[in-house]
DNA sequence: ATTATCTATAGATCTATAGATAATGC
DNA sequence: ATTATCTATAGATCTATAGATAATGC
């Protein structure tokens, strides 16, 4: 295990050696890539300024990874992996309200991607993320969106079936009724990503709050 | 005028002849890098990519701008001017409610965004738009999420004084009046982006009855 | 012997300029 | 003469590979 601190490395020593980061290698070049990718975005990244950030030259690079898009794919799907297992969770759990259940991933959601150091979440919306190579990403993505979008039919459902105000439920006929519900998991969904970009510019707010009244709109969004 | 179609054009004809477009070769670049700039992103977008798909060669595209980020400056603005103009207007109007104006708003901006061809709204997002190049575009956005501030401040304040219904303002004690309208703004900002983001997803929806539906589930995260 | 790193570089770009060319205008 | 375009290209990258090197391990 110890290979990260203590006993001296195998290998040529690096040319510019730097107080141990206590990251393997990978990791390392996986830190530097998040900064990189979500201050310079990512075609505009080099491998050589991920390497040498990461402490090593440019060709070093490709002994642990392929390239840019390797570390970009990681990226992305250890952003939305949290997220997407804690709603599976929330939709097993049946004991709980629907509407407690989409709080509490409305919450997780924001929160996880706000603490973080970088603005991983603006990574979703790289234009290079539409290619094949992040297929993978873009499925989990979509599961996530779809766990959404149960938590908030079961809110309105039960919702409905409470108060019988289905003056809350807006114009929802009933023969648009998927249509309805594909709006709201829009907006929601829509929130909570322009959220996460917008607190970038506020990063002295404290995540734990703003993911909170994050979740709290939502669900006045979602009208229960 | 009649520069567009008609007559025969001077100088050099272009080597690649195509069925006038009827735009100035200035507008077709524009229109290029909207297109190019959305789909493959600003820095992986080159020159000769834009020029080409303008029906000219990549030096050609020098007479007529300095490079990309000109391009992008360009476009940048075009997308916010409109809506700030109407800010202006609405922020003036003090005969209508705050509450349906910050309403007409939120409509006209998501709208504007939703309509048009190419999701320039994403354009906001690049991380090039960071630079001092962009400081003006940046300055104008600011000013446009200011008047968004001003039209919830005084919803909220008219919802409040005429149903003494202070629950609807949630944890505003007073001391953290501002922080209260600083977050509803956030909010506000963030649902109208990041909605702007997601209709991409599904462009088939009606981008005027999405952009209504935007609007009420705006003033509903307000409290109004 | 194995490993992690290095240096060097071929090949493939991409940008922006220089200078030529083929139209119209007068 | 003026204009819009073209071709050609210098200079500056950037990626990914080849092969050398400097450690540790046995």
């Amino acid at each position: 295990m110890g290979t990260s601190s203590g006993g001296r490395r195998v290998g040529r020593p690096r040319v510019v050696q730097r107080p141990d980061s206590g990251l393997e290698p990978r990791a390392e070049l996986l830190a530097a890539a998040a900064e990189l990718f979500t201050t310079h975005g990512y075609a505009a990244t080099t491998t050589r300024a991920v390497a040498e950030r990461a402490g090593m030259r440019q060709a070093s690079m490709y002994h642990y990874v392929s390239g840019k898009e390797e570390l970009l794919a990681e990226l992305l799907e250890s952003t939305v992996t949290p997220s997407l297992a804690y709603a599976r969770e929330l939709l097993a759990d049946d004991a709980t309200p629907a509407a407690e259940r989409l709080r509490a991933l409305c919450r997780a959601d924001v929160e996880l991607l706000c603490a973080g150091p970088h603005n991983l979440g603006a990574l979703y919306l790289l234009p290079e993320v539409r290619a094949e190579r992040f297929a993978a990403f873009r499925a989990v993505r979509a599961e996530l969106k779809d766990a959404y979008r149960q938590l908030i039919a079961a809110s309105v459902s039960a919702s409905v079936s409470a108060t019988a105000s289905a003056a809350t439920a807006g114009a929802a006929g009933g023969a648009s009724a998927k249509g309805e519900l594909e709006l709201r998991t829009d907006l929601v969904f829509g929130l909570i990503e322009g959220v996460i970009l917008v607190h970038r510019s506020e990063p002295e707010r404290p995540a734990r709050e703003f993911a909170s009244a994050t979740a709290d709109a939502a669900l006045r969004i979602v009208g229960v």
